[in-house]
DNA sequence: TGACACGTTCGAAACGTTTAGATTAGCGTT
DNA sequence: AACGCTAATCTAAACGTTTCGAACGTGTCA
């Protein structure tokens, strides 16, 4: 800028003002200013100025896996919309570990992020103090905190998992098996509640044995559902709170020498891309990504816009379940079941 | 700074020389700095000191799309080798679309990223005078760009496809459809020669009919497959170039009333989680993701430790034909085909 | 004609670091 | 006692912006 005033004889306040258009300035500099910057090829820092303003422009995503489709979707769907607004993403990956997160949000907060939307891993950590600090805003995603009050937009788990398993309960499906990551995350944590209030409500047992956990990843369904089908008295049917561990599911069921539906019905959580293109088409239960990604661009936005000091907010949305043909009616029942 | 400075009463040089290591100070003001450092809460403003030092430990990487497998992949992979390094990354979309990667990169380089990934989209663009200004390093990823020359890394694209059709030869299919992306990405390009040469390798005709080509989306996939079984001597099988494209592949297969593999032989490139759970299984080239992804971040990263002045350097990796069940031998074929 | 307001431009301080070079203190040598 | 050397510390100038308040010229009004 020192360069395009000297070249345009001006001052560097000058041309300030002509780039931001804080003053007014005179036709005859205006074009001696642009003429300089073109001849120079001039690109204003965009550090100076952050360093001056206070503000990067830029916000800090966090996300457990992105190939997690669901997280694929809607860091996609983020960065658009931050994208239209003139800021920058910075995308992480916690990789499920409160450790890595924790190095993350600092490594963010180092780089002055305006703001932060972060789908949590493990209970708090660092997060809690950053909130309550209030200097730069935080808005959860997918994943409420326990004692860390802020924007958030969630799906509404328990609702979106009930009325699954009620949908495999009217078919006829009597021991449903049920797989779920670790626990310590709210959407694991409804999800369940979800399930076991449909049995609940459909008059059936919970049965323990039929609940396993693992740690997100494909293998731990595997396992989980060897574990299940192994049972003597085995479930009819199995749903899978998280997407990555069906297709374990479905591999073991593969190996085990079974076939879905025919043999064991299978439903999901996440929808994904090529759920309605091969056999089976999965009955997933779909997150409204666009929305979801949209909403929590929106609050941010609206939090860097000025508006501090509203309470936070807290958005549910609802899923929607996406009946396919992974699940089989079971015996003598209505064939007539709606979502 | 400033402040731990006064409440230590030392100097901020001091403060500076302890944070950095670059000069001994003694056990004394240590101590009494770390303690004011603790007291205050104190943080280094990581863009102040961007601009004294004139880089910013950022990087910026672009994609086409994020929501295309292969790309979730190797962001992934990226994403971790520069976070090993202590690096942010940038990442942007660029809808394949060159404007918006021209938009983007410029945004990238307002921020003063030290360094650039781009799996380019278009022909050129900004790309070409930022490689030729060569202030920050650029690295281009999966897509070579004609009239850049920096370091790279990409397939073995044409080997790749002529393995892969090859094997569709083999296995006794004649008329074999081919879909491609605009062929103005060198991956397209060399896909298309690894087909037509792959077909007079063997002695087949190159029948312009069946190859169409499309825009990378699911639909483009749906409708080059519909015109494609619409030919009144319609192809045995189809290599779709590309992964998303696929999808609609499928779904065309299967709304024309035909099923794969029994009327219709189905391969692509890019594998994916789920293309060994479901049925068909489909028979893939899949890429070397993770070594791509750690290639590329090597190569840049060896280029901001410093060695700016070698010539480029271009790495090219080999593509691995995952044969699974989605294409079925024709007639009177040998059954045994290698990979 | 002098006072005043207004529109345009400028000088200089500030943002929070890093770092070259100056300063100081301590200590051993001669 | 004067000197030089080393180690520890400090002062102050950068980095490239933004912005406050001052300065300047011009026109308006009493």
């Amino acid at each position: 800028m020192l360069h395009v005033a000297e070249a345009a004889r001006v001052s560097v306040a000058t041309v300030s003002a002509l780039l931001n258009g804080t003053a007014t300035v005179s036709p005859e500099l205006t074009q001696r200013i642009e003429q300089a910057i073109r001849d120079i090829g001039y690109k204003r820092n965009a550090i100076a100025r952050s360093l001056k303003m206070g503000t990067t422009r830029t916000i800090g995503l966090t996300v457990p896996h992105i190939t997690n489709p669901f997280f694929t979707d809607v860091v996609s769907v983020i960065q658009q919309a931050f994208d239209r607004a003139g800021y920058a993403v910075m995308l992480c990956c916690t990789d499920e570990d409160l450790n890595t997160q924790d190095e993350q949000i600092r490594l963010l907060l180092d780089r002055m992020v305006d703001g932060l939307i972060v789908a949590r891993v493990g209970d708090g950590g660092i997060l809690k103090s950053i909130v309550e600090d209030a200097n730069v805003p935080v808005v959860l995603l997918d994943r409420l905190c326990e004692g860390v009050d802020t924007d958030a937009v969630v799906l509404d788990n328990q609702r979106a998992v009930f009325d699954a398993v009620t949908y495999l309960i009217h078919l006829g499906h009597r021991r449903i098996g049920y797989i779920t990551g670790t626990s310590d995350i709210s959407p694991m944590h409804d999800r369940m509640i979800g399930y076991r209030e449909a049995l609940q409500a459909a008059g059936l047992p919970v049965a323990e044995e039929l609940i396993r956990s693992g740690n997100f990843h494909e293998i731990d369904g595997y396992n989980a559902t060897m574990q299940l089908l192994s049972l003597h008295d085995r479930p009819s049917a199995i749903f899978s709170a998280n997407n990555p561990m069906v297709i374990g599911t479905m591999k073991a069921i593969r190996d085990i020498g079974l076939s879905c539906p025919e043999d064991i019905s299978v439903a999901c959580f996440d929808d994904f891309p090529w759920s309605d293109v091969f056999v089976p088409q999965l009955t997933t239960v779909a997150q409204p990504v666009q929305a979801i990604g949209e909403q929590a661009a929106n609050l941010l936005l609206d939090r860097l816009a000025g508006n501090r000091d509203a309470p936070p907010r807290k958005l549910v949305l609802k899923g929607r379940l996406m009946i396919r043909n992974s699940c089989r009616p079971l015996g003598a029942v209505a064939q007539s079941v709606s979502a």
